[in-house]
DNA sequence: AAAATAGTGTCTGTGAGACAGTATCGC
DNA sequence: GCGATACTGTCTCACAGACACTATTTT
């Protein structure tokens, strides 16, 4: 059997985070050559030795570039071709990370806007493009945007993080007839205290991993 | 920067057909060593100097290997690991191609029902499975399973590729009704003759692409 | 005529949106 | 009390399934 010349592979992930009233995705400055100084998502190589898939290098690229954890990260799609990488042919399997609640600032790290993320390295701006697409067709089919709020959020958060995520809003006891149907949440005890108005029931998602509906929410 | 050993990246392709009642799969016999002998997908490595992406590979492979054409090759998701290929840890981007119609027999293509394929090398079994989970759940969202038919079908026919992607029965009004305001196919001039009964419409359909729909067939 | 498949018209139940109305807080 | 947000009850419309009915062919 002949043997190819094998392309780099590589693994970037799409940080998602909820705050400011939009979807933000986080980006880290290079320090090394293509595209050096430029911002640009949190990627690297493979580790052979440690990571059992793809996934788990998703897995392990947040946590030591940004020091944050995620319950949803799920593969998008592979990304390659010649022209994408200056050092020549490349794949890279495109993962997203949804971050509960409000992120800690971190040295290192910039939040940008998803929708309007600014000047990226390599192909990354397109990456982010493809991850709200595909947040967007699974967002209502699945629980993924309460994975973008706190442990413990109201009704109305949840319905937010669902506008955001779709890009539509949506009529508030419809949805929450759904949520009640399609048992989603588990209410806690604690009621939250907002200023000036009525206090919300808080809940906690009752499924711990990304679930799919068999309805739209 | 520190370079590390890079895993064995491939295509591999799913490649479905429509006959004998059942959705079938494309398998070659392997002729090199591991798993020499066994079934398996047909699959293979990047170009670097002729693919654009993998999916161009995929395409390469399916002319090259099963002399086979597709309208709809896509990209369904990249499987890692370090044991599911005893050489070491390694990545397939898998595809899944769907024929339009019954295939010409072929030597050395093996056709098996894809919901039993029996023993496949590799976690080929696995990538089947996948790809019609993938199917079932896109099925009813897009045009896909009419990929599956020849050129000229009847509405008949459509509802059963449906039917059987789908692994449900459907109502034959409703599903002329969607069809109808979805707007996905054309009317031929000629009519079909099936042997005993009332000739059938004959249609094609209108986009020559794989097309996602915003509601359920 | 009977059998078989193609295609249509109509009824009905379900679910989603609209929206008004009630509840509970801070001030 | 008033404003604000949380939550609920009800009406209505649209759509999907069910199913009977008609249409057109072969035998």
């Amino acid at each position: 059997m002949t043997t190819f010349p094998s392309p780099i592979l590589t693994v970037d992930v799409v940080v998602l985070a909820l705050f400011d009233d939009a979807l933000q995705v986080a980006t880290l400055t290079r320090d090394a050559d293509p595209f050096n100084g430029q911002q640009a998502l949190p990627g690297g190589y493979v580790h052979l030795d440690k990571d059992q898939n793809t996934t788990d290098t998703a897995r392990r690229v947040l946590k030591t570039k940004t020091d944050l954890t995620s319950l949803a990260v799920e593969q998008l799609a592979t990304v390659s071709g010649p022209d994408r990488d200056p050092r020549g042919w490349s794949a890279t399997v495109v993962h997203y990370a949804l971050i509960q609640g409000v992120p800690a600032p971190s040295r290192g790290l910039t939040w940008v806007p998803a929708a309007a993320p600014g000047p990226l390295a390599f192909d990354h701006a397109d990456l982010i493009a493809a991850t709200l697409d595909r947040l967007r067709a699974r967002g209502s089919w699945s629980n993924l945007p309460g994975f973008l709020l706190p442990n413990a959020f109201t009704l109305s958060d949840l319905r937010h993080s669902y506008e955001l995520v779709m890009g539509v809003t949506l009529n508030d006891a419809a949805f929450r007839r759904k949520v009640d149907e399609l048992d989603i949440i588990c209410p806690l005890e604690g009621q939250k205290s907002k200023a000036s108005a009525r206090p919300a029931q808080l809940y906690r998602l009752k499924d711990p991993k990304p679930q799919a509906f068999d309805r739209r929410i």
